[in-house]
DNA sequence: GAACGGCTGTGAATAGAATCACAGCTGCAG
DNA sequence: CTGCAGCTGTGATTCTATTCACAGCCGTTC
């Protein structure tokens, strides 16, 4: 839409089929966000140094983790934002939106009902699925609420392959296997249970509390922990309180 | 509260001092977790052979994990389960409910109020803060919500040092310097940008959807990935479709 | 009390990820 | 057109995490 429409050629120039590890492919989600806000502010080439900064990781890390899929750079002008940006939806698989469902319409499932941020990612939650007879037939935040029971035939209905699961324990691993069963590949768990995956199937556990445990212990255990001075490992940053000869990245801007 | 009353000597044995990982703090919660259930079951020991099955770990991982804060485990009964319970929730620092605060008090803000596991694992959201002049001063869930100008003054009344944003991206950076001025040494984010770790603060990010855009980018690419058969890494785990030589564990039990 | 089966804790080995460092290319300046 | 500055992609290296494998110990059994 902004930058140079001189593209139209191979979007992935080759396909190396290298070995491409979990946390480059984590991490992709924070480049293909950076790289869509510097399009939007008329950016049209950057180079790895200055990305690297604006999303908080090495230049280098930032190259071998594109270059694992295929060659984007140019040499000296850098990457080409706005190809880069669609080509990482590509690879993602989010450059056009799908549908997903959403399970368990409790507090949490209502949150992730009006959280904006699926839509902005290229996801859609198109239906909503609960077993309280409360819930099931009223509307919210503009989505259906069906009973599980038909779970095969919404999802069918709506070609759904991925879900959210906010739902109570009881009966997870039940739930998630009849989910799997019906086609679906992939699903974001919230629910702090351990739940083993069908066959075929992804599951990724997201457990609000442990992230705060892990600060807890953090904050505990830094007293005597000597000088690990703005370390940032995965999504945990911390910055050191005596900065002894870095530059000057204190508090200025 | 169960078993054996033989404890009251050390709890932890020595202070080995060793480097302990991000990711075995990670695992840490799990296994708490695992050690709680099992002294709920009325389970007296166990083996690591076991607990890392319940888990999903490798037992020498999680032999590791442990020995990594000190001597637990009796060489022939295994883990003390109830005493391990405890004592990791004392590494963590949670065995005393510990009070936090929330910045932000929109949708997922008023999920985070409802929901109950901060409760069970040791947090309790005393105060709420908004912006919004329509939120101040009414309560949800049970909690005040303050304005957000008053945040050192109600910070320090009810001695809070750990606090979790879900407020507007608008300023994120401003706010979170000043929670950290005003003495909290972490931070538990999930607006999904950018910020850098004021000095002596720890901040842990929760992006949401970029856990769904990984599952995307799995599923999608696993055609043709050569059986990674039944792998699991961090917090994803996948089972692959032919599991070939593997024993029985398919769909039966 | 002696012998033994089997478990923990841990050194050594392996696997995996991040970083370094540079060859080779590319656009630009003159 | 030639020379140069400086960037990417990647082999080599370092650092980190996980797994292997076993010494040494413990409770139990005879």
């Amino acid at each position: 839409m902004s930058t140079s429409e001189q593209t139209g050629t191979t979007p992935q120039p080759n396909r190396p089929e290298k070995r491409v590890s979990m946390q480059t492919v984590e991490r992709l989600s924070a480049y293909r966000k950076a790289f869509e806000e510097l399009d939007r502010d008329g950016v049209e080439f950057i180079h790895s140094q200055q990305l690297a900064d604006l999303v908080g990781v090495t230049p280098a890390q930032l190259r071998r983790d594109l270059a694992s899929f295929g060659t984007f750079g140019n040499i000296s002008r850098g990457y080409n934002v706005y190809q880069m940006g669609r080509t990482i939806s590509r690879i993602m698989g989010t450059d056009e939106t799908q549908s997903i469902a959403l399970f368990g319409v409790g507090d949490l499932g209502r949150a992730l009902l009006s959280y904006r941020g699926f839509e902005e990612r290229g996801f859609h939650i198109a239906a909503a699925f609960d077993v309280d007879a409360e819930k099931v037939g009223r509307v919210f935040a503009g989505r259906r609420c069906y009973h599980v029971d038909h779970l095969e035939t919404v999802l069918r209905e709506f070609d759904i392959h991925m879900v959210v699961v906010a739902s109570r324990p009881e009966g997870l691993q039940t739930l998630v296997d009849r989910i799997s069963a019906a086609g679906v590949h992939a699903i974001l768990n919230f629910v702090p249970n351990r739940v083993r995956a069908p066959e075929g199937c992804f599951i990724a556990n997201t457990d609000i509390s442990a992230k705060l445990e892990l600060l807890s212990f953090l904050v505990r255990s830094e007293v005597g922990s000597e000088s690990l001075g703005a370390r940032a490992q995965g999504d945990v940053a911390f910055a050191a309180v005596a900065p002894r000869d870095v530059t000057a990245e204190g508090m200025g801007a």
